[in-house]
DNA sequence: TAGGCCATCTGGTCCT
DNA sequence: AGGACCAGATGGCCTA
């Protein structure tokens, strides 16, 4: 489909809140920046908000819209919850540098992100298993220690053993078959 | 132009 | 009570 090649994104700024939910006014400062403008502006779209949410049972009481102190802890909360995006896209970019895959010139999408790690973390539990089981069998050591506490999550998870099900070279043949799916853009 | 991906806003709910 | 978390809505950006 779409290849995911694209330049860091130049984001519009924040929302503008005079706009309705999505309009954006790249030319203006964020709410988060404060201002007399966005503070008015952010109250009325509120109380507009709240008219239009009224129709769905769940207006909140108190007429004449928002207050300022309302306002402000609006504009608070918007400015943690984009903190907060930004450190869970951290940790996806983080998860991004860890994994291995083809596409070195393209930016894995979070989905992208997270279906690889997943599959990258079974083929590794797969192989430590099959080397660890495997040098040490029915001896003392990490081996079979290793293989029984995989036993016993996969079994309070309620999954299925994977080294028991499949061998390691299944779960890299199905890592390396996605990253090439990635790279085809499928 | 359609579809995918994303950032942001927003209000509800959960948690400390 | 206040912050964290979550999911829905919305529109911008980009590629095919």
């Amino acid at each position: 489909m779409k290849t995911k090649s694209r330049p860091p994104r130049r984001r519009a700024p924040p929302q503008d809140p005079e706009a309705t939910p999505g309009e954006r006014t790249p030319d203006r400062p964020p709410p988060g920046s404060g201002g007399p403008d966005a503070t008015k502006a952010l109250r009325s779209r509120m109380a507009r908000a709240q008219g239009a949410r009224a129709e769905g049972g769940r207006r909140r009481p108190g007429p004449g819209g928002r207050r300022e102190s309302s306002v402000q802890r609006r504009l608070e909360s918007n400015e943690r919850e984009r903190q907060r995006m930004h450190k869970l896209n951290n940790a996806f970019q983080a998860l991004r540098e860890v994994i291995p895959h083809v596409r070195a010139d393209k930016k894995l999408s979070k989905i992208e992100t997270l279906t690889l790690a997943k599959n990258y973390i079974k083929s590794l539990t797969a192989t430590i298993l099959t080397m660890s089981s495997g040098r040490l069998p029915g001896l003392d050591g990490p081996g079979p220690k290793l293989y029984q506490h995989y036993q016993q999550q996969q079994q309070a998870a309620g999954g299925t053993l994977v080294a028991a099900e499949a061998p390691p070279e299944g779960h890299l043949q199905k890592y390396s078959t996605q990253i090439h799916n990635f790279r085809e853009g499928s």
